[in-house]
RNA sequence: GGCCCGUUCGUCUAUCGGUUAGGACACCAGGUUUUCAACCUGGGAAGAGGGGUUCGACUCCCCUACGGGCUGCCA
């Protein structure tokens, strides 16, 4: 039996979760969902300067807005500062790292001087290496690993392929901080054995640090886990993604009104494919999902595509389900919530919007006439073809609503005889109607927003427009 | 500076030595129509540049250009 894959997303608290984070979640969530594994979630925040309990907070709800649920309590990796620094004495005892006396003033002058000299690169040598434990002096050390300087490492990348890295080109990283406190370096490194991470997805800014932690794993002999790094996606521009392209927090295309389906669904195509798969549920993608699938260069993010994307997930969404997420948009916009009334009525009229809709704010704009109350104010261009002759009409044409089969075969006779007896094309009728109803020149079909309304608001709304 | 990664239509991508280089979004034109959208049909649109290897390169190798990342007692 093949060992249960295990994925985690482990963002850094400092922020809101960022798009390319998001991404970075969905892969590890499908990567495990769709191969019965596990996927766990781990907070970076030993660098207690930048992290805040507001980020993690904010991180949460991100991955929870976009669906990507994950297994077990949500580590926090300052918690487990006693483990890591335990490690870092283990590898002390192991020979793999060594005390190193240094003071950041003398590593910042080795650097200066290295570059006076012109120096091709500039890594750090501690003279503290293999230094003689009689001459060690009585102040606060750091624990460096002893990588080797010689020889190559290889990391076997399923995205990026066999890279390889001069080990000559690596210091010797710090593990223990001069405080006690552990690395990154370090800490990922424990952590990621401890949780019994089997593959790590992440971004490709981490594509060279992988070779250093591979030393590490190598130093505690502990299995290297499947690497996997994707690239970053970037904005429009194909500059890396800012602030200044608009939207890079998760939670903004909440409050945008972008389905979390229809955000997973673009997300996952965004640097990932399967042969012409455009459009597909999470159940699908975790079927479909691949390592050797992902791209190896970044995506630009696309406002037109997620757009489509979106509108395509709002058109198979079932109606019950659709109301559901259109109250969450409306609480994360901090929009006024809908009244009982407008419930029932725009569940009515979705399947005669729903396909018609990019967004949530589109959706409510085409639903429009379902959410309103009379007396219904017609716009300008609604109030134009408000004429006389139209209220003429439109007077003529209630009493016949009266008796009329409340069905659209019911009703199309009945309309189109009117327009017929005025000589009138149906586009001349359904304009005074579409403002009588809606209050705008445009709406859905004048039938499908008859058959919502029924028959008792049909006939006060366009008694209203005539009188 | 050094090291590492990347480069197919405007965008996301397929292709895993032999294809008229395919699909999707976007765009343009036409159709349908009850306004808008949707939908249908058609169209334009790509292998960064230069060298190799090979009977044959988008595909393999090298160089250049461009983009990105790393180079911290940040993560």
């Amino acid at each position: 039996m093949a060992s249960p894959v295990v994925t985690r997303f482990a963002p850094s608290p400092t922020g809101y979760l960022h798009i390319g984070g998001g991404r970075t979640a969905l892969f590890n969530w499908l990567f495990a969902r769709g191969r019965g594994g596990r996927f766990l979630l781990r907070i970076e925040d030993t660098d207690r300067e930048r992290s805040t309990p507001e980020a993690t907070a904010a991180i949460l709800r991100g991955l929870t807005w976009l669906g990507l649920d994950w297994d077990g309590a949500v580590v926090s990796q300052f918690d487990r500062r006693d483990r890591h620094a335990e490690v870092a004495h283990d590898m002390l005892a192991r020979g793999t790292a060594y005390r190193c006396f240094s003071t950041a003033e003398e590593i910042a002058a080795f650097r200066a001087d290295a570059e006076a000299g012109g120096a091709s690169y500039a890594v750090f040598q501690s003279p503290w290496r293999d230094a003689d434990p009689a001459t060690w002096p009585d102040r606060p050390f750091a624990i460096r690993m002893k990588a080797p300087r010689s020889g190559e490492t290889v990391i076997d990348d399923k995205v990026q392929g066999r890279v390889v890295i001069r080990n000559e080109t690596l210091d010797d990283m710090i593990v223990l901080r001069s405080d006690g406190t552990p690395t990154y370096m370090l800490a990922v490194v424990v952590d990621d054995h401890d949780m019994g991470v089997t593959h790590v997805i992440r971004g490709d800014d981490h594509l060279n640090n992988a070779a250093r932690q591979q030393m590490v794993y190598a130093a505690m002999d502990w299995d290297i886990p499947v690497w996997a790094h994707i690239p970053l996606i970037h904005g429009p521009d194909g500059k890396k993604l800012s602030k200044r392209h608009g939207a890079t927090g998760v939670e903004e295309y909440q409050a945008m009104g972008y389905p979390a389906a229809g955000m997973r669904n673009y997300l996952t195509r965004l640097g990932w494919a399967q042969g012409d798969a455009e459009i597909f549920t999470s159940q699908e993608a975790m079927a479909m999902f691949s390592l050797e699938g992902i791209g190896r260069a970044p995506a630009r993010l696309d406002f037109k595509k997620l757009e489509n994307t979106c509108g395509r997930h709002i058109a198979m969404m079932e109606d019950a389900a659709l109301l559901h997420e259109l109250d969450g948009y409306l609480a994360a916009a901090g929009k006024v919530p809908l009244s009982p009334e407008q419930r029932e009525r725009l569940l009515k009229a979705l399947p005669g919007v729903k396909d018609r809709a990019k967004t949530y704010p589109e959706l409510i704009d085409k639903a429009h006439f379902s959410l309103i109350s009379r007396p219904v104010f017609p716009d300008e261009a609604a109030a134009a073809s408000l004429d006389s002759v139209s209220r003429g009409i439109l007077r003529e044409l209630t009493p016949r609503l009266q008796n009329a089969s409340w069905t659209k075969d019911g009703l199309e006779p009945i309309l189109t005889d009117i327009a017929a007896a005025h000589g009138l094309g149906f586009g001349k009728l359904a304009a005074p109607l579409r403002a009588a109803l809606a209050g705008r020149s445009v709406t859905p079909s004048v039938y499908d927003m008859m058959l919502v309304l029924g028959r008792d608001e049909t006939i006060a709304r366009l008694e209203d427009a005539a009188a």
